[in-house]
DNA sequence: CGTCTTCTTGACCGTTTGGTCAGGTTTCGT
DNA sequence: ACGAAACCTGACCAAACGGTCAAGAAGACG
């Protein structure tokens, strides 16, 4: 039982861990839904189960627990950016990036809405994020497409568009999700549905910018449901 | 009921129309800037120009305010839907309607950012047209889409993942525009710049789909950056 | 000019919200 | 066991907000 405690976190940093995770956890649900103006610390303590003034404690303003929240949101996201440059063939990079972005609209879809509410609003609070090391990345990874153009290996589209492009289509199935269970008659997309949506936009966008022939991809066509 | 009572507007319902025309420009920007809750009347009523109080004289409630400010920019969203039906060619219908989706982007940003908050907070105001309108329309579009594909006109995407495509593309131009704007040092994109994103994305699509080979677009002759 | 309607506005009110605080309870080293 | 440190919480507060109201100002009409 306490054999091995000495070297690890004692159970009293491991309590406040788990207890900043839980409200991190309902502060990313509750700021998607309602914006952060629309988000109250109290509607936030409740989703967690714990008092008000017990939120205030582990963190202090209402501001500082939305930052830690984008910053979880972006660290996330630049997890996924290196896939980018795993390797050095167009085809794998880019069906890579676009299922691993399509990966993350599917599996943090709160995190996602977080961060446009973010941009629409401005970004009062990431402002430098998106200067620097969005920036930076944008630009590599623009030089990168430039020379896979220049090597005849894609066709010579606009390199920025492009990503602007993957960027909107995969958030989309995230920030959107609303709009795209309504037209799906209320259920969220199954397994399969969301299968066939990666793999159609992985197809256009890569028969789009010249690497595979167009429509050739694994179409089952089935919509199935 | 004499129809020329209607017909003739009279000075004092001119300055009303003016003055409520003058309030909804003002609340667009406003929502789209802060959101429904993070606005507030006072800043609403100040961009105007004139006293909260007056404005609650000619919009009782900030509600009502708002819903007539997003039916505005789902109006003017349908009036474009239509150009996807003037003619049975899948270029030019395909071409026509991504380019009025962009113009709509970049000429009324704040009106998208409206839209896409509310789709982001579940369509509180607005869930009715998603499941009516909105849902007819994908469908209908979405049966010339595949009549297209069974005409061997189109590669066998999936309609609806490409619809989606578009849209995301599209809305990522007025939605994410504080984005683009910082990535593009600062400045907003130039008419050259953003003439460039519309050809790529026109360009990409029809590719991708199958039905102009890659690559072939106008891209980067007449209109360098 | 008189009166009726429309419009304008500063002052005000009830509610909600982010944040505080004092006092209590649990945990932990010694 | 015991005191200190960390943790928890109901009650509270000042600020901000949506909306109201009464008292007037400005046209309209005869």
């Amino acid at each position: 039982m306490s054999a091995q405690d000495a070297a690890l976190p004692t159970p009293r940093s491991l309590a406040r861990a788990e207890t900043e995770r839980l409200i991190l956890k309902a502060a990313e649900d509750v700021f998607a839904e309602y914006g952060f103006k629309g988000a109250t610390t109290g509607k936030i303590a409740d989703r967690a189960g714990i008092p008000k003034a017990n939120l205030h404690y582990y963190f202090s303003t209402k501001e500082s627990l939305y930052r830690q929240v984008v910053e979880n949101i972006f660290q996330i996201w630049l997890d996924a950016a290196n896939t980018f440059d795993d390797c050095d063939d167009p085809e794998e990079a880019l069906t890579r990036y676009i299922s691993a972005k399509m990966d993350i609209s599917r599996q943090h879809p709160m995190g996602s809405k977080v961060w446009a509410n973010e941009i629409l609003h401005k970004a009062p609070v990431i402002q430098d994020y998106l200067e620097t090391t969005l920036g930076d990345w944008t630009d590599t990874r623009i030089a990168v497409i430039k020379r896979w153009i220049a090597e005849g290996r894609m066709a010579p589209i606009d390199p920025r568009s492009l990503l602007y492009m993957i960027w909107a289509t995969t958030q989309h199935y995230a920030d959107f999700n609303h709009q795209i269970h309504t037209l799906n008659h209320g259920a969220p997309l199954s397994d399969a549905q969301f299968e066939t949506a990666k793999a159609t936009v992985v197809a256009i966008i890569l028969a789009g910018v010249g690497i595979r022939p167009a429509g050739l991809g694994k179409q089952k066509n089935g919509s199935g449901a």
